[in-house]
DNA sequence: GGAAATAAATGAATATGATTCATTTTATGC
DNA sequence: GCATAAAATGAATCATATTCATTTATTTCC
C-alpha cells in the first residue's frame, strides 16, 4: 500500500488505454451535461468542464460524439421526454394543445440556447422527439383534423412555443425605451401600463397565455371550416 | 514614382496611426457586415473576415464596438428598418398586423442566428426597433386595444414571428422520420400528406399562414370581448 | 498657436476552447 | 488465441475573439 492509496480526495488517476468498463455512455454524458448546465449555464458549458464533471480527458468525449453540438442534440431529445402529451389521449384537442404547449415551453424555457438548434434539426433518429410528434398527431387526427393539415398546424403552434420559450429568458425591463422615451411616447406609455397590468404573473407568461388562447380560438374556427367545406 | 505605385491591386498599405479621415463608422461596419453575411453566412462571419472587407486590421474594430455581438446588434436594428408598419397608419388593425408580420418574418428569415439575440435584447437605444414598436402601438391603440393590453399582444405575435423566422431556415425534409418511420406511423403519414398538400408554396410559408391567420382570428375575438366586458 | 488629451489606426501578443492525433490498454469477434 | 475495434490519456494544433503597446492625427482648451 503506497501513500497515495490513503488519500481520499484523489482516488486513482485513470491511466491511458481502454478501461475495463466503459466510463462514458450517451446517458452519462447527457446527464452530466444537464447538471453542468444547471450549475454554470450555457456560457460555462465547455467540453473541458463537461470532461471534468465526468472525470475523463476532454478528448475521450470525441469517441462518442463528433462535436459539442452532438451533445446538445442529445440533451434536446432528452428534454422532449418532459413534454406532456397525455391529454391527447382522451381530452378534447383544444385542451390537449393547451397542456402540451405549456409543458413544451416549460421544458425549454430554461434552455433557450437550444431553441434555435431544435428549430432546424432533422428529427430522424431523435426518438423522444418523434414519440412526442406521434402522440400529438394521433390527438389531432382523432379530433377530426385532416391528415394533410396536421403538420402545418403543429408547426404553427410550435413556432409560437419556440419564440415564447426564448422570450422567457428576456430581462423583465427589456422594453424600457431609456433615453429615447420622449421620442416614442405611445409605446412608452403602453410599456408602463403593461407593467402595472401584469403585476401577478410574469409578463412572459401573460403574453404566452394571450397568444396561445388566440391560436386555439383561431384554429377552432379553422377546423370547423375545414369540416364543412361550404363557404 | 516607385514600382509599387504602378500596381493596381495593392494600393498603399495604411501605416499605423490615426488616419486623416476615419475609415470605420457604424454605417460602414453595418453595411460591410451585411455584405459579408450575404456572401459567407453566419458561419463565415468572423472579425478577421469583416476587417478584411473593410481593409483594416481586426483590432481597429474594437475602437468602435466592445465585442462581435455589438456588430450583430447594429445589424439587427438596421434590419428592423425593413419591417413594414405603414398599414398601421390607415388600414384595419388585422390587415396591418398581417402585413407587418409577413414583412417582419421576411426581414429576419435570412438572419435566423440573430433571432435569439433580438428576442432577449433590451430595446433601449435601438432606434429603428423603437420606431417600429411605436408605430405598431399607435395602430393597435387606434383600433381600440386597451393600452395595458398592447404589449402582451405585440409580444404574442412577435413570439410567433420569431419562431417562424427560424423555421424558414430549416431543411425541407426536417420531419423525415428516417429509419424510425415504422415506429411512428401516424406522424409519418401526416408528413407524407403534408408534402403533397404544400406542393406550391413552401411548407414554412404554409405553416406561417395557418398560424398568423389563426392568431388574428383569436385576437379579434379577444378584442371584441375586451370592448364589451359583459361575459 | 501650441500643449495636452483623445480618437483611431497598426501589429504583435494572448486567451479560450474545440478538435485532432499518436499512443496505450482492454474488450470482443472469429 | 489473435486480429480488430473500442475507449481511454495526454500532448499538440487550430480557429477566433480580444487585448495591449505603439503610432499618428485630430480636437480641445488655455
Amino acid at each position: 500500500m503506497t501513500l497515495e492509496d490513503l488519500s481520499p480526495v484523489t482516488p486513482e488517476p485513470r491511466r491511458a488505454g481502454r478501461p475495463a468498463s466503459r466510463v462514458l455512455t450517451r446517458e452519462s454524458i447527457t446527464s452530466a451535461t444537464l447538471t453542468l448546465l444547471d450549475t454554470v449555464g450555457y456560457e460555462g458549458f465547455t467540453i473541458a468542464a463537461l470532461a471534468r464533471h465526468l472525470k475523463v480527458a476532454p478528448s475521450a468525449l470525441y469517441n462518442h460524439v463528433e462535436s459539442k453540438k452532438d451533445v446538445l442534440i442529445w440533451v434536446q431529445d432528452h428534454l422532449m421526454g418532459r413534454v406532456n402529451t397525455k391529454a391527447f389521449e382522451d381530452r378534447p384537442w383544444d385542451e390537449a394543445v393547451r397542456e402540451w404547449a405549456w409543458s413544451y415551453r416549460e421544458a425549454f424555457a430554461a434552455h433557450a440556447p437550444l431553441v434555435p438548434v431544435i428549430a432546424v434539426m432533422p428529427v430522424g433518429g431523435a426518438y423522444e422527439t418523434l414519440r412526442m410528434y406521434e402522440e400529438v398527431t394521433r390527438g389531432l387526427l382523432r379530433a377530426g383534423w385532416p391528415r394533410e393539415r396536421v403538420i402545418s398546424t403543429i408547426v404553427a403552434v410550435e413556432s409560437f412555443i419556440y419564440g415564447s420559450a426564448m422570450d422567457v429568458s428576456a430581462p423583465t425591463n427589456i422594453f424600457d425605451p431609456g433615453a429615447l422615451a420622449d421620442d416614442f411616447p405611445l409605446f412608452t406609455s403602453a410599456v408602463t401600463s403593461n407593467s402595472s397590468a401584469t403585476a401577478e404573473r410574469s409578463s412572459a407568461d401573460d403574453a404566452f397565455d394571450v397568444g396561445l388562447e388566440a391560436l386555439i380560438v383561431g384554429l377552432r374556427t379553422r377546423l370547423e371550416s375545414l369540416r364543412s367545406p361550404s363557404a
